[in-house]
DNA sequence: AGAGTGATGGGCT
DNA sequence: GCCCATCACTCTT
């Protein structure tokens, strides 16, 4: 089981997103495979980067490989992995995972069994992962890492479109493992 | 299965 | 002051 190599990142976010498809995300001893994510690219007016760099979005214009989180709605967290070139704002948001390990964990935090990680608020509660994990080195050992245990991403992934948005729902930048949903 | 809605707080115009 | 890259609960088909 290898580490994500950051060079497999620093490309565009409809590309790697993707490739992340049946990575593992693993923060401590909880691992999970990633079956839905959503790209984000520069000039994207859905993206948190469309407007420039600020204080929040500050990590998507920094080097691919890092771990972008935000806070929303007042009471959930969110984490996409920068990718692209330095600068670019692109990032790709986890959108869902399928639970591997440490589920007596997750179940805890979240309070409540089934359906721990299908959603990027539930898979920020139940991996722990919040603003103090923004800007974590994914490709470094670390509290959060990105692996690859050599299950290939499906060769014709599904795309669709992305969620949760009303504008850019035209390009169809969601991506998921076929039989989820 | 799907539509409607309240919770709740930081970010930005 | 309004807008969310959401969730869970309720009520309706």
């Amino acid at each position: 089981m290898r580490r994500v190599r950051r060079a497999e990142l620093a490309r565009d976010a409809v590309v790697v997103a993707p490739f992340l498809l049946n990575k593992l995300l693993v923060a401590g001893e909880c691992v999970g495979r990633i079956i839905e994510v959503e790209a984000y690219m520069a000039f994207d007016p859905a993206s948190h980067a469309f407007r420039g760099m600020t204080n929040r979005n500050a990590v998507m214009f920094g080097p691919a490989g890092h771990l972008y989180v935000y806070f929303t709605y007042g009471m959930h967290h969110c984490a996409n992995i920068v990718t692209g070139t330095a600068g670019d704002g692109q990032a790709v948001l986890l959108r869902a995972v399928e639970p591997l390990a440490g589920v007596d964990v997750m179940v805890a935090r979240r309070g409540r069994p089934g359906n721990i990680a299908d959603g990027p608020g539930k898979l920020c509660q139940a991996f722990a992962i919040d603003l103090g994990s923004n800007g974590t080195d994914l490709c470094r050992p670390g509290p959060v890492g990105l692996f690859d245990d050599g299950v290939a991403p499906p060769a014709t992934p599904v795309s669709s479109r992305r969620i949760g948005i009303s504008v850019g729902i035209d390009t169809p930048w969601r991506w998921t493992v076929s039989g989820s949903s």
